[in-house]
RNA sequence: CGGGGUGUAGCGCAGUUUGGUUAGCGCGCCUGCCUUGGGAGCAGGAAGUCGGAGGUUCGAAUCCUCUCACCCCGACCA
């Protein structure tokens, strides 16, 4: 560890505000550079090998062949694809000495596709599931968490080509079960959950998602294990209870009530003394430049992706001050159905609504008794909604929960957006020629390693799982002037090396305290602790990370008690 | 790009409002002593274009103008 490029800090650089970007820095495990530019220092880069490791060897089990394309592709791949146009600023891009336009590849299906149609001619030679472990770039419109979401970052991205859905639908279950074992095997607590697959299109995307609280996804998922569902809240659809205990009736006519300034549900519920179930949020949108209202209940939020895919457009903006002005006669907070001469649609979650409050399109003022079909109309029901937790999922009927996470991986059917626009064409078995059907299928690699530390640390530092730590053992010999001591580790350093573990000695004459602080930043699994017991009776210490447990051994037995704990820390699998 | 903030030694900061000796402090680093089970102590030392450019002034880290970098909050995605 004397020559190890290896150098703590004890206080943490200002700008750092996530723990795997205090913790990385900390530990010397990644270095900065610039706005999302990060070193791999030998710490961290021994830990992205590991990841890419077992990336590694579960692609080429599951079929899947490696090969490495450039980061540098010409402008005119991008301008087949049209992406050169519609990418935008995150696309990086630059010219060569003789002014011609390339990029720096962000993701690489032009560049895939571009070979994949000059080798590829026959349906024989299908289906093929191609993949490269290589830096990404993307020009961030905001770089920040560090190696989170860093402009510059390893990805491992594949992409498969298939004669048909049917088979496009078999790899994507094999890329399925192959990244569930990756990350298994990674050590990481997470989950698969549905997404919206956006504009692309496709029926079914997966996210793999590492849970940590610091994560930028939601995820609803469904309590009973056995059930499995678990869903983005972008795509999350859940069933939503009837509001059982509205005092309203509909009986009651219609009525309207003076509510001076009151325009947020909790100022309006708390004037009626209702729950904000009682209440019909009405939110005004432009879609496709048609100003439509939006209703939902009072509790809910409206979910823009689900508006954007109810509408199949992207074009999905909340209407501006001056347009619901116009469009209601009121300030922003009066909204409501009633009397609305534009279109309107309403959540599900209104469906067993009998009666309720919504603004009256006048301001000051909100209807109370408001009953659908009676006092106003809508187009239709729609999803549109972000599920919360309490609702009821949708294949088994026990209830949904909440958790955070960080989106590691994702798994997609592409179709024939790229082959179709690039011209990527195979004779199928009657010779006529057809675009390949494409699936693509990627790991943020560098992000795994930082979503490791996010889901695995305490105030000391980052634990890391056993299966991606830098180093399985540190020994730290607590005094370098007892030579007893330097010798049993030199030692134990070769013996256990020479076992298969990789092993850091901590050889620097520092006082126990600042050996035992490294030791737990860094993170690394078990710690061999040779000090007084070892002058005592010949014993060391083997103390576990996770839980700081400790137990004594002999040198002669030292070897099958880390046996033990390996497997233990081996077995700490997430199922 | 919009809004807010910060640039002073490797790291964390003070000093800037009100211009005036040799620009300080803690951590880290180097030397020596001492110490050795959870970031010890003492003594000595090295280290700074005060983000950059221009200006005002007898004199600028400090005031003015321009500029660059970085960070935080909102629109992206592995």
């Amino acid at each position: 560890m004397t020559q190890a490029l290896i150098r703590t800090m004890k206080e943490t650089p200002s700008d750092a505000d996530i723990p795997s970007l205090i913790f990385g820095l900390r530990s010397s495990i990644i270095n900065k550079l610039g706005s999302g530019l990060y070193t791999l220092l030998p710490l961290g880069l021994k830990v992205v090998r590991k990841i890419e490791t077992i990336i590694r060897e579960e692609m080429d089990k599951s079929g899947a062949q490696e090969l490495l394309l450039p980061i540098l592709s010409p402008a005119e791949l991008w301008q087949e694809s049209g992406r050169w146009d519609i990418y935008g600023k995150e696309l990086m891009r630059i010219q060569d000495r003789h002014d011609r336009d390339f990029a720096l590849g962000p993701t690489h299906e032009e560049i895939i596709t571009h070979l994949v149609r000059s080798l590829v001619k026959s349906y024989k030679e299908l289906p093929l599931n191609l993949y490269q472990i290589q830096t990404k770039f993307r020009d961030e419109i905001r770089p920040r968490f560090g190696v989170m979401r860093a402009r510059e970052f390893v990805m491992k991205d594949a992409y498969s080509f298939h004669r048909n859905e049917e088979s496009l639908r078999e790899t994507y279950q094999v890329m399925f079960d192959t990244y569930t074992r990756i990350f298994k095997r990674c050590g990481l607590k997470f989950k698969p959950v549905l997404a919206d697959s956006g504009a692309i299109g496709g029926d079914v995307t997966h996210e793999f998602t590492v849970l940590a609280q610091t994560g930028e996804s939601v995820i609803l998922y469904c309590e009973d294990n056995s059930c499995g569902y678990a869903a983005s809240s972008e795509y999350a659809t859940g069933n939503i209870a009837p509001f059982t205990e509205n005092t309203l009736k509909s009986a009651d006519s219609m009525e309207k009530i003076h509510t001076p300034n009151l325009k947020t549900v909790d100022e309006v519920s708390a004037f009626f003394k209702v729950q904000p179930q009682t209440l019909i949020k009405t939110l005004l949108y432009k879609i496709n430049d048609t100003v439509t209202a939006v209703l939902v209940r009072g509790e809910r939020e409206v979910n823009e992706a689900k508006l954007q895919k109810a509408f199949t457009t992207p074009f999905v903006e909340l209407a501006d001050e001056k347009t619901v002005n116009s469009v209601t006669n009121a300030a922003v907070g009066f909204a409501g159905p009633v009397g609305l001469s534009i279109p309107v649609y309403a959540d599900f979650s209104l469906k067993t609504l009998d009666a309720g409050i919504t603004g009256a399109n006048e301001t000051n003022y909100h209807y109370k008794n408001v009953v659908l079909n009676r006092d106003f109309s809508i187009n239709s029901f729609i999803d549109v909604s972000t599920a919360l937790a309490g609702d009821s999922c949708i294949k088994c009927g026990k209830s949904l929960a909440v958790c955070r996470g960080i989106e590691v991986g994702q798994v997609f059917q592409l179709g024939t957006k790229y082959s179709k626009a690039m011209n990527a064409t195979f004779h199928d078995e009657n010779g006529e020629e057809k675009p390949f059907i494409m699936g693509c299928y990627g790991i943020g690699v560098t992000r795994t390693a930082g979503a490791a530390i996010e889901q695995s640390h305490d105030k000391d530092g980052i634990i890391w799982p056993y299966s991606i730590a830098p180093y399985h053992i540190i020994i730290l010999p607590l005094n370098m002037n007892e030579s007893g001591i330097v010798e049993c580790a030199e030692q134990l350093y070769s013996q256990l090396t020479q076992d298969g573990y990789e092993v850091l000695l901590d050889d620097r004459d520092l006082r126990p305290g600042v050996k035992f602080k490294d030791a737990d930043l860094i993170g690394i699994p078990i710690k061999i602790v040779i000090g007084k017991s070892f002058l005592n009776d010949k014993t060391v210490e083997v103390k576990k990370r996770i839980d700081g447990t400790t137990v004594q051994a002999t040198i002669d037995h030292l070897p099958v008690t880390i046996r033990q704990i390996v497997n233990e820390l081996k077995a700490d699998v997430y199922e």
